[in-house]
Parts: structure tokens; C-alpha cells; sequence
DNA sequence: CCCCCCCC
């Protein structure tokens, strides 16, 4: 049996808290623990028991984010504990009204496989009757707030304690603020005071299920965040209504399990607003009582390690704005528009940060102002990484926070001339190495699922010209080809749509020779624009004229060029082929191939 | 009840 002088644990501290009073930092063992199932959820909340070494308590519940943090798979019976926020509530049972004790924040002291069984002897602990007191109703909040006139099936703060900061500025009486980690679809009466952190613009949808219009935003209190999404009527009602940074009272509202895909809020459930929701600024705390919305930023440098698909929070100083483009997405045929700011941070490094819509068409940015974007998702693009805003994203210009500060301090000094390193920089050194077409085939290049880059000097030998040009959708971004009607109509299939017209488009394969091998290889509209050294609506014009397109591809044959490859190997019944798809063709830089040249040498000569 | 997050 363990030592109790070896473990410090807060004997009395029970006794304590749960007759309402305040126990900071009190060391606890954790005796046992059941998984309580919330149903709908793949998540669960933890019941413990408890000890101080002079009482158990079994009415303990750990958050789910708590318990995480206390081990890999959670607390183990035994675990020695330092709980550092908490919540006592009433709620009704069996048998009466039972005192619950929620665990908001905790750390790990001494793990439960290294202390051997229960320390001292507790008793459990038991209520001498302290109930709270349940007609009373916070000021300051929505008059149609009304507490319950008893308990029914939502646990009631009876005081919330050690350190949060709720308490402290609260002016109600003994009621019902609840803290946001504790909200569940299993309580329906409460009340959080949050702030809001961010809104998204109001978003129309129409699909098989139908059609509407919604919002979403988020809250946070000093528990932790949680995201809240209003459709239909209530978005007239609350959108304009709320405002990014006020504080509100919020009560009621439907809560269901939030899809981790969509949102990056710590909270298993969100609130879906409904009609018996009440909103209602708060004007009764100090707005330094409820935190600011937390940003975790990455440092620009740190990028490349994470994941393409990751969202973060990014802060910079923009060093350039690109132009408005706009163009058709392929998928849904939307006409997007979007902007490219680049960014720079004080790892000096620069990172392309992609904005989309009104935020691209509204973006002005003299003077170099700092950029804080809170949930930017990470891209990539031929080798070169860049940020990119979603509908959730929240951006801001100069915000008031210390990084802000910090950052535009350093650019004024110094980040304004230093030489940074490019994150959105395409490609470059991925097709910067020279090998021939013999080297490709004899180290089988070509395995990997994005292929393997190359260069190498070669020589055109031939240009298929049978089908070179083909009629394409005339639409801007896509060049599928479209099929002929015969009514002098043409029907692309990927746009789903007929056009009166088409374009020329080129699509060819070409062999190419260099000193070692031959090869052929595709080659896409624009490098045989530039091999022909014509447009494919010129070519296009003389497509009847067997001869002159005959002297076309004659003049381009037999130029010695660079010629940028991608390899890869790919299966056609169960036998492997090295496909070659040529994505660069430039003139030959003398200088450059010469040095390569002189290195080989070098190298067989030793 | 959305859940798409786009392009080169």
C-alpha cells in the first residue's frame, strides 16, 4: 500500500469544494472510472471517483478534452491529479437531488501505474444537505432567461470557483452562467456568457433537400469555444445583430455533434440556433474578464513540416498583393475570383496567402499592413506551398495584439529589406536535374506516385501531326473537347452544356532523341504553341491544308531544345510502361548545359 | 437543414 506522506494529496478538499467553497490546486488520487456513453456521440465523458485521502466522491465527471490530457488513453485508476478548475452543480436523480463536481481543467501528477493502489483510508464523503438556491435569474440577461423554477434536468452552478475568472465579475446570484465545455444535447437549460470570436457571411444553399440561407459563428469563454450556426428566419434575426468581439448572454439552443471535418473548435457538440434561443449583448463584465479570441500562429518556416490540408493560424506583413483573377472552377463551373497576397514573417521566409470572392475583391493593402488569418489552410502547387482562406477563416488587418506589434516592429527595422525564403515558389529545383533518357529507364525512375523530374538536351525527331488539334470547349478554364452536334452545335460533356462554338486546342506526342536514347513523350497545348512557333487557331485556320501543315511541323523538327520530363511508370494490363509527359521546353542554355557537361567530365576523370 | 472551400 503507497505512502501517504510520499503524496501530497489535499486531504479535506473535498469536503471543501463540495460544500461550495474554493480549494485552488487541490491533489487528488483518482480511484476508478467509468466511460459514460453520450450516446449519439463517438465520444465519451468520464465518471471518476475521488480522493483526497480523507473522503471519496463518486459524483466527478472529467471532460472529454480534460481527460485526454491526462494520459494517452485518459486517467488510470490510481492516477494522482492536480485539478485546477472546476464546477460544482445540482442535478436531480433517483433518488433526489445529488451534488456533481465537473472537472474543467487538471494535470497529470503522478501517474496511476506508478503509485500501487489506493492511498489512506477515505470515507466516502456525504451531503449534509447544502442546496442551492434556484429562483434567481442573472442580471443583465435577456428578461426571457428565466431560471427554473426547480432543478430539472440541467446541472445548476451552484459556484463556480478556483480560478474562473466567471465568477468573479458575476453579479447573479448563485445561478446559472454555464461554462461552454460543459454545454450537451442532455441539459436544455442553460446560459453562457462568450464572446464572439468570428461570423461568417450569410451563405445560400439550394440542393436536392432543399434550399435555405444560414450563418455560423463562434464563441468563446474562459472554458473553452464552440461553434453556433442560425438558418433560415433566424439568420435576419441574429446576423446583423451580432457582433465579432461583443460579449453576449446566449441561452438555449439545439446542440448536436459537431463534424471535426468542417470546424477546427475544440468542443464535441456545436448549437444549432433555434426559436427559443435568446441573444443578448453583456454589458455587466469587464471585457477583460472573458478571453480574446487564442491564435496559435505558425511560424512561416515551420510550414513545410505540416501536412498539405492543415488548417492554422498565420500571421504576416504583406509584401505584395497580386492581381484580381477570376475564372471558372472546373468542377462546379462557379465564376471564382480570387487574390494572392504574399505574406512575410520574421522567419523571413514569404508564403502566398490565396483569398477568394468579396474578400479578394475587397482587399487593399497600403502601407504593409500585418495580415492575421485565424484557420488558413495549407496547399500545395507544383512543389511550392501557399495559404489559402476558407468560408470559416476569419482575417484581420492590424489587429491589436502583441504579435501584431512585434511583427510590424521587425518589419520596420529590418524584415522590410531582408532576402526572404519563397514558400510559393513553384517547382524550380524538382526538375533542375540533368539526366539522360538512358539514366531514366536504367534507374527506373518513375515509381512514385507523382512521378520523377528531369532535363535533358534532346533533339525533336518526330511530331505526330494526326490529331495534334482538337476542338475544345470554349469555355476560359476548360479545354475538354467538345463533341460535333452536326447541327453546328458542340457539346462539351464536362461543362454539360452545348456551345455554338469551339476553340483549337493542341495535344500531341513527339519522340525526342538525346545522346543516350529516344523517347516519346506528350506534349501539352502551350509548349507546342512554342515549338511551332504558331498559335493553334493559325494552325487551325490551315487544318484542310495537308501541304502547309506538312511544312508547319517540318520547320520545328530537328531543333535541339531543353526538355523538362515528368516520369512515371504506369500499369496497362498488368504490364508496366514508363510514361513521359514533356512539361518544359526552353532553349538551350549554353552556359548552364556547359558547367553540367564540365561536371561529368570532371567526375570520369576523377 | 450546411458540410462546397475552389485555380494554376
Amino acid at each position: 500500500m503507497p505512502n501517504p506522506q510520499d503524496y501530497n494529496l489535499s486531504e479535506g478538499a473535498l469536503e471543501t469544494i463540495l460544500s461550495g467553497g474554493d480549494y485552488p490546486s487541490a491533489v487528488m488520487q483518482v480511484l476508478g472510472k467509468k466511460l459514460i456513453h453520450s450516446g449519439a456521440g463517438d465520444k465519451e465523458r468520464v465518471r471518476i471517483l475521488l480522493s483526497d485521502g480523507k473522503h471519496t466522491f463518486s459524483y466527478a465527471m472529467l471532460t472529454t478534452q480534460v481527460n485526454g490530457r491526462l494520459g494517452p488513453n485518459g486517467i488510470e485508476d490510481n492516477g494522482i491529479i492536480r485539478i485546477e478548475k472546476y464546477i460544482t452543480s445540482m442535478v436531480n436523480n433517483s433518488t433526489g437531488q445529488a451534488r456533481v463536481l465537473l472537472i474543467l481543467e487538471a494535470d497529470l501528477v503522478v501517474a496511476g501505474s506508478e503509485v500501487k493502489g489506493k492511498i489512506g483510508t477515505p470515507e466516502p464523503w456525504t451531503d449534509k444537505g447544502t442546496a442551492n438556491s434556484s429562483s434567481s435569474r442573472i442580471n443583465g440577461a435577456p428578461k426571457k432567461v428565466e431560471t427554473p423554477s426547480k432543478v430539472v434536468d440541467s446541472p445548476v452552478i451552484s459556484k463556480p470557483i478556483s480560478k474562473v475568472s466567471m465568477d468573479t465579475s458575476m453579479n447573479f446570484d448563485g445561478s446559472l452562467i454555464h461554462p461552454i465545455s460543459s454545454l450537451t444535447p442532455y441539459q436544455n437549460r442553460w446560459v453562457i456568457r462568450a464572446r464572439v470570436t468570428g461570423k461568417t457571411p450569410v451563405k445560400t444553399w439550394s440542393n436536392s433537400r432543399g434550399e435555405g440561407k444560414l450563418f455560423s459563428f463562434d464563441l468563446l469563454d474562459e472554458s473553452g469555444e464552440i461553434r453556433c450556426t442560425a438558418f433560415r428566419d433566424l439568420v435576419d434575426k441574429f446576423h446583423d445583430f451580432l457582433q465579432v468581439d461583443k460579449i453576449y448572454y446566449i441561452s438555449k439552443g439545439q446542440l448536436k455533434m459537431a463534424n471535426k471535418q468542417f470546424s477546427t473548435l475544440k468542443h464535441e457538440y456545436e448549437i444549432t440556433i433555434n426559436n427559443d434561443t435568446q441573444i443578448q449583448e453583456c454589458k455587466d463584465v469587464k471585457d477583460s474578464d472573458i478571453p480574446q479570441v487564442q491564435y496559435n500562429f505558425v511560424p512561416f518556416d515551420k510550414i513545410p513540416e505540416l501536412e498539405v490540408g492543415t488548417i492554422i493560424d498565420a500571421i504576416g506583413v504583406v509584401k505584395s498583393v497580386g492581381e484580381l483573377i477570376t475564372f471558372q472552377a472546373k468542377s462546379t463551373q462557379r465564376e471564382l475570383k480570387k487574390k494572392d497576397v504574399t505574406l512575410i514573417d520574421q522567419s523571413s521566409t514569404t508564403i502566398d496567402l490565396t483569398l477568394w470572392g468579396a474578400d479578394a475583391e475587397n482587399f487593399d493593402a497600403p502601407n504593409n499592413p500585418v495580415v492575421v488569418v485565424k484557420g488558413a489552410k495549407i496547399n500545395e502547387f507544383g512543389g511550392g506551398k501557399s495559404l489559402s482562406t476558407l468560408v470559416s477563416s476569419n482575417m484581420s488587418l492590424n489587429p491589436e495584439i502583441k504579435e501584431c506589434y512585434r511583427l510590424k516592429g521587425w518589419y520596420e527595422r529590418e524584415g522590410g529589406a531582408v532576402e526572404a525564403k519563397n514558400l510559393s515558389a513553384r517547382s524550380g529545383n524538382v526538375a533542375s536535374k540533368w539526366m539522360t533518357f538512358k539514366e531514366v529507364k536504367d534507374q527506373k525512375l518513375g515509381q512514385s506516385e507523382k512521378g520523377d523530374y528531369y532535363r535533358t538536351v534532346g533533339t525533336i525527331l518526330i511530331i505526330k501531326a494526326e490529331n495534334f488539334l482538337y476542338q475544345a470547349c470554349p469555355s476560359a478554364e476548360c479545354n475538354k473537347k467538345v463533341l460535333d452536334m452536326g447541327n453546328g452545335m458542340y457539346k462539351c460533356e464536362k461543362c454539360n452544356r452545348e456551345y455554338p462554338n469551339f476553340k483549337h486546342r493542341f495535344l500531341a506526342s513527339i519522340n525526342v532523341g538525346d545522346n543516350t536514347a529516344n523517347q516519346w513523350m506528350t506534349l501539352f497545348h502551350p509548349e507546342i504553341e512554342k515549338i511551332l512557333g504558331m498559335t493553334a487557331e493559325e494552325v487551325g485556320q490551315q487544318i484542310e491544308n495537308k501541304e502547309e501543315i506538312n511544312n508547319i511541323i517540318e520547320r520545328a523538327t530537328f531543333r535541339e531544345l531543353i526538355f523538362t520530363c515528368r516520369a512515371k511508370i504506369e500499369t496497362y494490363n498488368d504490364e508496366a510502361r514508363l510514361k513521359t509527359v514533356c512539361i518544359r521546353i526552353e532553349p538551350i542554355d549554353y552556359e548552364e548545359y556547359n558547367q553540367y557537361l564540365v561536371d561529368q567530365i570532371q567526375q570520369l576523370t576523377g
